[in-house]
DNA sequence: AACTCCATTCTACAATTGTAGTATAATTAC
DNA sequence: GTAATTATACTACAATTGTAGAATGGAGTT
């Protein structure tokens, strides 16, 4: 059966994503540094904001975290592609009701730049 | 400056979609039907719940609302295609940073059907 | 006018989200 | 070993979302 990936709210997601950008189980520490390379917000998030965030996503399943002596480290349990794809598929659903035809005009017409599409065309013939 | 069109949470959208598929102004009982013919949901949603959401949506100036007597119609201030297109940016920018290369994985690699993908690709051609 | 139907508006309430202060436990520095 | 630092855990709280019951106001009946 397929996993009905939850959708992660917003402010979680920016703590998976950098998360997820840092390749390997992180600290909080780190997480934290990669969210300001990523530049996800200007104002940094307090640090017992982004724990609380943290520990929202391990409620959830989301991450695992470990005890490390002091302090946590934290392992995506979802990867970023998985969760793309299925949000994408869940996207696609409910903006389109599923038609492609409104996707690609909604792409085409304005979602996108025009160097954006040109580059996603090329890209899905390559994957063809 | 592009405005920029705020996410319509879920339950709330299920109605604007209903009442973008009405074509035209339509009273509630009309986008409840057409909800209905959508299967949007199982069970339907109470009356009261129905026009609650429309007032959310009032209020946050996605439809206006005008009596008729007794009763209302409703008029998206949105169209359907600057909602989408919007929502689409949004999208490709939270969940792939931005990265065409990433979207277009999620879409080949599990997010669409193949035969969705073959007419994804098709109709991005045409409208180039 | 009194009664009954509807449609709408008000009020309600729990769960989730966004954000952070306070308390507590461990660690290091005198 | 006592103070200062640090790191996490606990608590808090307002706004939003999902959902709907109760109250109200007008329209049709009798």
């Amino acid at each position: 059966m397929k996993k009905d990936v939850k959708r992660i709210p917003d402010s979680e997601l920016n703590v998976m994503q950098a998360l997820w950008a840092c390749g390997k189980p992180a600290g909080r520490a780190q997480i934290e540094e990669k969210m300001q390379e990523r530049n996800d917000r200007e104002e940094p998030l307090a640090q017992t904001t982004l724990l609380t965030l943290l520990s929202r996503l391990e409620q959830k399943g989301f991450i695992k975290a470990e005890k490390q002596g002091r302090s946590s480290v934290y392992t995506p349990l979802v990867t970023r592609e998985s969760y793309q794809r299925s949000q994408s598929r869940s996207f696609v659903d409910k903006l389109f009701s599923g038609s492609m035809s409104a996707f690609a005009s909604a792409l085409s017409e304005g979602g996108l730049t025009e160097d954006e599409l040109k580059e996603l065309r090329k890209l899905l013939e390559e994957k063809r």
